[in-house]
DNA sequence: CGATGTATGAAACAAAGGTTTGAAAATATG
DNA sequence: CATATTTTCAAACCTTTGTTTCATACATCG
């Protein structure tokens, strides 16, 4: 079994792959319990039966789609962090820099041109409304990787209470979730009206727009504790 | 059937509404296709052909769940929207009053003592993303009410071309859905350090940040027009 | 009261759901 | 090549699903 993993394995991977490749995306666009096991092995063009040798159930499908990107997403945005606290030693960090890094690489898969990536954004802000437990509990220890912004939103913003960052950061992620939901049919609100433009310009908008979010909580606190 | 009518009629309502208020719950908590007719008809205590008989078919109840209170909450921001207009019959608009109209109405429903508002604005953030081809429809022409903000932001921003206006709107709405869907479990990144308060901190929260967000787009547009 | 239209009830239906099984096929190992 | 292991396949199983049916109870009205 150790030389030549040879022509079974890479089938099999090719299998596995095309299965988590489409439930991936069907469980972005209809849900958990929108997607049939049957609707996923059709298109996957594989057996019925297949989800279940390799996956355990459906709902360990639904972690094994989860977890194969999770943790490289959040890889990305630590090591964006990081750069920029080793960029700035000491004193403030500037404030776009680390909202960029929270921001950039979501957008960035979001605008993947194969789209596999991409998929998976929209897949994520699926998997905030599900309820499957399992996959609940992947995604609070997940979603604690986002708590290391916030010492360094603090660090960006001095004056501005835990409690107050907090909020901010909420709304920021809301803006952006918002956003990939509603990128594929943008837009029913705009009808045509809102140029999206590229990845970068998006990445810019956004980044603009939570900063001055951010700056205008900061604003009342400073000019109240004056 | 003209004079007094009866309990008959009155009992009806009270079996209808039962109906549609635990499908609004549950559509809400677990979306369309993770509710089952039987879930709805055992927790409102009537029998399983009642839906069917109400509301013709599971898809039917759907839409009779939107359309219950989506009209009333679009008035309500349309008349806050129209006060703000009144208010200043020419000459800029104040953003924050006109982002306030936009966001107000929603948050004092998810406030509303007896919930049962509250729970219809996490149905609208789960219909978002239901596939359900009647209720997109249903949708499409509900949020058609929000393209009346354009008009009222463009005069409170009158540098800002459309398209930009749109992307504000956009994100707004974004960071104000977000924060509905995670209320319940606020939260998972801010682990109860992200202070709730009452309604109208929430509400001034929210459109302290949208403000910002669109003035750091003005600002950056006044600058490059300059 | 008798007739009519409405609401509820229990049961049944066919379709679709997730999962299991056991044999056949394919691949790796010695 | 022979054996062991992994992967594929068709079929079946049993549950749940949305919907329908038809009989019964009920209120309303002539």
């Amino acid at each position: 079994m150790n030389s030549a993993e040879g022509a079974q394995r890479r089938k099999a991977e090719e299998a596995r792959d095309r299965i988590l490749n489409v439930a991936e995306r069907l469980f972005a666009s209809r849900g958990f319990a929108g997607v049939s096991v049957r609707d996923i092995t059709a298109e996957a063009d594989v057996n019925l039966a297949a989800v279940n040798y390799y996956f355990g159930s459906k709902a360990g499908l639904l972690k094994a789609v989860f977890l194969r990107r999770a943790t490289a997403l959040n890889r990305e945005r630590m090591a964006e962090l990081q750069a920029v606290v080793d960029a700035h030693p000491s004193g403030a960090l500037p404030l776009p820099a680390v909202l960029r890094a929270l921001l950039g690489p979501p957008v960035r898969w979001q605008f993947d041109p194969d789209r596999g990536l991409g998929v998976f954004i929209q897949f994520l802000a699926r998997c905030q409304m599900e309820e499957e437990p399992e996959l609940r509990a992947l995604f609070y220890e997940d979603v604690e990787h986002l708590r290391r912004f916030i010492p360094a939103l603090k660090r960006a913003l001095p004056e501005m209470p835990e409690d107050e960052i907090c909020w901010g950061l909420h709304f920021a992620l809301g803006a952006m979730h918002h956003t990939f939901t509603h990128l594929p049919r943008l837009g029913p609100i705009s009808q045509g009206r809102c140029h999206i433009g590229n990845r970068d310009e998006v990445i810019e908008r956004m980044v603009e727009f939570a900063t001055g979010g951010f700056e205008a909580a900061r604003a009342r606190i400073t000019a109240s504790a004056r």
